[in-house]
DNA sequence: GGTTAGCACTCACCTTAATAGAGTGCTAAC
DNA sequence: GTTAGCACTCTATTAAGGTGAGTGCTAACC
């Protein structure tokens, strides 16, 4: 049995209804709604063959159809059309998302907001994991007799300090000194290289003359250090999930804002291939987010760091459109990290 | 009529049992669970008289008898016995609240989410607003041809930053200058009087000479020092809403969690009575919180700046438990920043 | 041979009714 | 003042019946 066109055209209207109103499909309503020129009984001739060629089913004897993971995906790879978004919608990411370009966490923040806004669904976005940043700065400023600041900046302007107190009082020449003296050392390295043990080590030994002072400074300057390689996860639209049928259960709707905080979460996320990924039910590999679709997209700073955006949602996602927003909001993170990334307003 | 003792122990029992419960309290309930040496029959007149008296209601005619926000509050001020906590409990509000008292934000942030565990409501923690708090550095350090970083210190610890390019090129001598300057200028000020536009006029006569670099700093020196002044709200244990009889309605889930996340909130909190706060249900103003209690209490950072931690649940809370343990914590909090505040290991 | 009308059948969902259970309020007796 | 007894109230649960949307199958139709 194959899937010739009359096929395809009642497995895309059953998709359609149903990514509409969630209720399954059913031949009669099918046959009133799109006129197609065929009875429901013959509906039903190609609902039953589409069912056993696995691109439906239906949750009880005698309900309407449901498409299946496999009819999601046909429909997200060939039938799909692609979704022009409205005016309005590209003008308010170019405003929200241009705004606030000064600080990237902020930006990234926002298009996770934005995202939520305009998908109904619950939003994520990943600040880049900076493993594949250098180190570009270090200072260390002092404040008060005993206190100093560490300052930490990255190739990709990501900035990173902590205030401490010193055990032994020393000069600000020791300080500078200090601070350049690191600089050198560690200016056009790995943040993630510096976090091995061989090169501070050396280190350590070259500064054994200011010990004292380095070793108040060390522990701290390796735990800013990680704080600086940390992605940052920003959530957003969790309460959307109210609103969206399959999980007007109290039970589904607690899962669901239980997975989404686990840890395990993240984990997914950052780990996803590059580019516009759509996974539906269960391709997932992970047991809990079975029943949902996740779609996820990359972003690059200055073409380099890479960061992710995407939305999580029911299997019955209006896949056309959330792929065409994250589209549009990818590509424009890109040319702004790209070009005006650290330029001042 | 008056509350004499019986009805006191009536009373003391329906509001402990209807707090382990949630079910509505009956009268043959209480003489069997409560060996009081009175019969049910009894216990209905003196609940009649309470019910009079607006310390009990009952959802409908044969339904048990439920604690008004009178009875509550009679319960807090008078009846409630001293909960001690278990040692289990404090050495895990010590451990976990040591570990990381380095980094203040990270503590509160751990506050509220041990509070959240101990006490499997929603818990939430506001970092001080910084109006009391003083600056103390500023510095403008090198980082590139044409980009600089702003670091700003204040009094209590608190470090903000921020990487900014400059349009015209300047020497490193010029920024120590500057840096100096605006040290000179600004230390010891308000935070919060910096911001008020005569004093920023009259220093920016005062470097005319360097005009132009100031004129790229100075924007973003404000957004910085107003970045430094906002409180950081910590909300932790959502989800322990979904375990609460009372919002076993998605509906009622629904409206909680929205609320906690409405900026709204967040204004309720920070304007609270210092010290160990107990509202119970209509008692509060907005008329969202009034199915909830709420349980703030205060904790001071070097005696000075002052931040809030607490709880909100239904009014049906153990509120003796509930306010042992908030106490204990924010007393361990004084202690922690008091002394050791920025003290390093 | 594909298409369609007709029909029996299925199952969720809604409404209604019946029943059980917990509790109250009142009265009369202790 | 206290208590036993009893009628009454209201919720919650279960069962039963009806409705409607939908299916699958068969036989007739073009």
């Amino acid at each position: 049995m194959n899937l010739n066109e009359r096929k395809l055209q009642i497995l895309q209207a059953i998709i359609s209804d149903f990514i509409r109103s969630a209720e399954p499909v059913g031949s009669r309503t099918l046959s009133r709604k799109y006129e197609m020129g065929i009875s429901p009984a013959t509906i039903r001739n190609e609902m039953a063959d589409l069912e056993e060629m696995g691109f439906l089913t239906h949750p009880y004897t005698s309900a309407g159809r449901v498409p299946s993971t496999k009819a999601y995906r046909l429909y997200v790879d060939d039938l799909m059309e692609r979704h022009e978004l409205e005016e309005k919608e590209k003008t308010q990411i170019r405003n929200k998302l241009n705004a606030k370009i000064l600080e990237l966490d902020k930006t990234v923040e926002h298009a996770a907001k934005l995202l939520s806004e305009l998908t109904n669904l619950t939003s994520f976005a990943v600040t880049p994991g900076k493993h594949e940043d250098f180190l570009k700065y270090v200072n260390i400023m002092p404040v008060d007799a005993d206190t100093v600041v560490l300052v930490l900046v990255s190739e990709s302007g990501k900035v990173s300090n902590t205030a401490l107190k010193l055990k032994v009082p020393c000069r600000n020449e020791q300080l500078e000194l200090l601070s350049k003296v690191m600089t050198y050392n560690y200016k056009g390295k790995k943040l993630s290289d510096i976090l091995t043990m061989d090169i501070i080590r050396s280190f350590e030994s070259d500064i054994a003359a200011m010990s004292k002072l380095a070793e108040s400074i060390m522990p701290r300057f390796m735990i800013t250090l990680e704080n600086m390689l940390d992605t940052e996860l920003y959530l957003d639209g969790l309460m959307n999930i109210f609103t969206i049928p399959e999980y007007n259960d109290i039970e589904k709707a607690k899962l669901f804002l239980e997975m989404v905080n686990q840890k395990r979460f993240t984990d997914v996320l950052v780990n996803r291939d590059n580019g516009v990924i759509i996974t539906i039910g269960d391709e997932n590999s992970e047991e809990i987010m079975r029943d949902c679709s996740l779609i996820t997209a990359t972003y690059k700073i200055n073409g380099k760091l890479i960061g992710r955006l995407g939305v999580i949602g029911p299997t019955r996602m209006r896949y056309n459109h959330v792929t065409s927003v994250i589209e549009y909001m990818t590509q424009h993170l890109n040319e702004a990290f790209e070009t005006g990334g650290k330029e001042d307003e």
